[in-house]
DNA sequence: GACAATCGTCTGTTCTGCAGACGATATTAC
DNA sequence: GTAATATCGTCTGCAGAACAGACGATTGTC
């Protein structure tokens, strides 16, 4: 990273949380670079790849998803629809609910999007070797959607690691 | 994670902003409840553990460490000092800057939340086998840091699985 | 049919972070 | 030595965002 602050290293405490934070800022501050063509920087990402990959049934489901408010869903939607990136369509199964499909705009938005952030993220592994990228952010969304190791048997972490 | 929501999962795209974000939230979530004794909740935490780690030499570098604004830690200190937890010293080196080191009683509270914190780092991450965890940790750690691994050559990732 | 619960929206309040300016100090150029 | 510039920490004012709460619409339950 090449604004990377000082570590706070000392003695051998876990540097778990800073690290995730640390990691997340500078996720985000790229992938804000790389996302001039929709609302809101990486918010505005992680929603519509939240919209695109998700298979989300209701506004309250994308906003769960992403940790934010109902209330802020609505006027981040209101953005995004503003745009031609997705749209609200009735739930027909539940009236009061709207589900978000995104656009071909959104689709095509996305999609180059995608390719500039895999782009960063790979830049932003640079000190770890292709192998332990993998790894990583296998641990992580392992660690993330709280699946157990167990409940994918057909891959072994260490298997994946790449390494000789 | 017991309030996990639905990952997007679909395909196979990239999850590694959401699993960053996710993972810093509910961990975030734990340390707050964790962080009873010490204003601002997990902010606190980190900062108070900046403060003992560190050994950084200004408000400036702590608040480039933590990734907030200057004027934010003049205010977030002001609560930390009215606390008894740090006190702000002149660096006889440079007038201008204060050194912020940790009372008794900082040391003492960060101790005391060091093992809640930990022990809610362990049932984060759960999911994962306990040599998958010292896994995760270095190369989230390393990849924070931008350490690569050549510059700590006696160690290697793999060694560290604990993995049979 | 009455009741509670949920979804999405809107309103008002509160809070937080940021830009900008300021005194104090350090550093550099002359 | 003095002037000019940069940095550190602080303060002020403002803009922006999140949150609580209430509301109509709709669903499920009894």
């Amino acid at each position: 990273m090449s604004t990377a602050p000082a570590a706070p290293r000392t003695g051998q405490h876990s540097l778990f949380g800073w690290s995730l934070a640390a990691l997340l800022r500078e996720w985000s501050a790229r992938v804000d670079a790389a996302a001039d063509d929709v609302p809101q920087g990486t918010r505005g990402y992680q929603l519509l790849t939240a919209v695109v990959h998700g298979n989300l049934p209701s506004q309250a489901a994308l906003a769960s998803t992403l940790g934010i408010d109902r209330t802020v869903m609505t006027y981040l939607l209101d953005a995004f629809e503003e745009c031609g990136l997705v749209a609200r369509q009735q739930d027909p199964a539940d009236r009061r609910a709207r589900r978000i499909v995104a656009t071909d705009r959104g689709l095509d938005v996305l999609a180059a999007m995608d390719a500039r952030v895999a782009a960063a993220e790979e830049e932003l592994l640079a000190s770890l070797e292709p192998g332990q990228r993998a790894l990583l952010r296998e641990l992580l969304e392992r660690a993330a959607t709280g699946t157990g190791p167990d409940e994918d048997p057909c891959r072994t972490v260490v298997e994946a690691t790449g390494r000789g």
